[in-house]
DNA sequence: TAAAGATTGGA
DNA sequence: CCAATCTTT
């Protein structure tokens, strides 16, 4: 008996489903592959910095699996269509005759997975699939009614339990008897995608890095309620980029919380608000699991495709480039632009703006995070974006609308982060930043290059207040 | 995971 | 006159 793994998002060794069942299983050795599928993942948005992300973390899981004897070997598709043909040819080339994978839940992917499964089928070779992506899976948890649940908050009581009473965690697989199938390079450029901007010194691959980042988060977690909403301090895990392709596993990250959390017997706030971030990720995947359309460019909420959604180009591109003369969302964007992450604050605070102020078409700035973000995910971009357009499942009321210079003065008051990442405002004092008519006046009498406002305050407001009062 | 406008209460 | 509080969107 010999299996392959076929590793997707799941790039680690520790607490992995279908690695380690593949390995219980296996007498004669294990096989691992990665698929690369260049023309899939510019169809998806992927942004260069992520996949530049993934190929590295795939070079650093092929030296781990190496210590364990499973040889990891790389084949490239154009896409998707050719993974069935793919994975069955290599598990029969390779004398595999079974292959395990953890599931995605992703529309395109899942049917990438049932055509493989049928492939394999043909080919004599079996596949297991496991639920390894989220804490508690989808569709585990529903309502009395048998429905799922599309507001947070009943959601998390249920996932607070399910997750205490069913989760765990998945031990290390054993290391493999040694077999005549070595590993392959992995490739240092993929076609489509330019690695020469990616600032991966932020970034470091490897699950040991993840490690020592959940480590290194676990120490200040107490501190996370309150500091996780300033962009100039390093409050947050900064793990997303590893969650994202699985180098480290959300089952891992919630015990370690869950630990901290008992042994303060409950008491404290920052590990629960974290803990809840997590349970956001899931409520976000099951959401895209019960109703795939809110991920192919479908408002949760129907009534909201008759808000006369702009797509002003200039307005967009002022909004893109970090140039709209709202000090907040420029600087979100600009770090968005240059790191290819963005405080999750600022995310809300930008998607707020474009959706509401701006009134541009949320799919126009989900699309534009996907191609930019290192840690970009579809159920939870896509959730994030509704939530702030007000067309998802429990997302912000339409009227609750952020004011760029309110937010800043509550989270970045000294305008550290605003100057850090707009230096033409470096002499414009703070009481300017969170100001506009100051702001004005400081620009004219500084003599600063810097944008004039994109939208009037408060006309692009009104705008967006009343396109949602008039919806029937 | 809000902000604006109105009202109240104290100087 | 200003800040705290309530109400509305």
């Amino acid at each position: 008996m010999r299996s392959l793994v076929w590793f997707r998002r799941d790039l680690r060794i520790a607490d992995n489903t279908a690695l380690f069942e593949a390995a219980r299983h296996a007498d004669d050795g294990v096989v691992g592959v990665f698929l690369i599928t260049p023309e899939q993942w510019q169809k998806h948005d992927d942004a260069s910095c992520k996949v530049k992300f993934l190929i590295e973390n795939v070079r650093t899981l092929s030296d781990r699996l190496a210590e364990l004897n499973i040889p990891l070997l790389i084949r490239t598709c154009h896409d998707f269509q050719e993974a069935p043909a793919c994975i069955s040819k290599l598990a029969s080339e390779t004398g595999c005759d079974t292959v395990y994978i953890n599931r995605e839940y992703e529309v395109n992917e899942s049917k990438r997975d049932d055509n493989v499964s049928l492939a394999c089928e043909q080919a004599g070779v079996a596949m297991r699939r496991f639920h390894d992506r989220t804490i508690v899976p989808p569709k585990a948890i529903s309502t009395k009614e048998g429905r799922f649940y599309s507001v947070f908050t009943p959601y998390r009581k249920v996932w607070d339990l399910t997750a205490r009473e069913t989760v765990e965690t998945t031990p290390d697989p054993e290391q493999q008897p040694v077999i005549a199938i070595g590993r392959d390079p992995v490739p240092e450029s993929i076609t489509g995608f330019d690695f020469s901007n990616a600032r991966s010194d932020l970034w470091p691959p490897g699950e040991d890095e993840a490690q020592r980042r959940l480590d290194r988060f676990s120490e200040s977690i107490s501190a996370y309620n309150v500091e996780r909403d300033i962009p100039s301090v390093r409050g947050t895990s900064l793990l997303s980029p590893y969650l994202n392709v699985g180098v480290i596993s959300a089952r891992q990250c919630f015990f370690r919380a869950d630990q901290i959390l008992e042994s303060s017997a409950g008491e404290n706030e920052g590990a629960k608000t974290w803990i809840s971030e997590l349970t956001w990720r899931d409520f976000y995947n099951h959401v895209m699991v019960a109703c795939p359309r809110v991920s192919m460019h479908h408002p949760f909420k129907p009534k909201t495709n008759q808000i006369p959604w702009r797509t002003d180009q200039s307005d967009f591109e002022a909004w893109k480039t970090g140039t709209t003369g709202y000090p907040i969302v420029d600087a979100g964007m600009r770090q968005l632009n240059q790191t290819g992450w963005m405080h999750n604050r600022l995310r809300m605070v930008t998607a707020m703006f474009l959706t509401k102020n701006l009134l541009v078409d949320w799919r126009w700035g989900e699309k534009y995070f996907m191609s930019r973000l290192i840690d970009g995910d579809l159920s939870a971009n896509n959730g994030g974006w509704q939530w702030s357009a007000s067309t998802g499942t429990d997302s912000v009321p339409y009227f609750r609308i952020f004011n760029p210079f309110s937010q800043s003065k509550r989270f970045d008051p000294d305008g550290l982060f605003i100057r850090k990442m707009c230096p033409e405002l470096k002499r414009v004092p703070a009481k300017a930043l969170h100001d506009p008519a100051k702001l004005s006046d400081a620009i004219a009498s500084l003599g600063i290059d810097y944008p004039n406002f994109v939208v009037d305050y408060k006309a692009g407001r009104e705008r967006a207040l009343s396109a949602f009062k008039s919806l029937k």
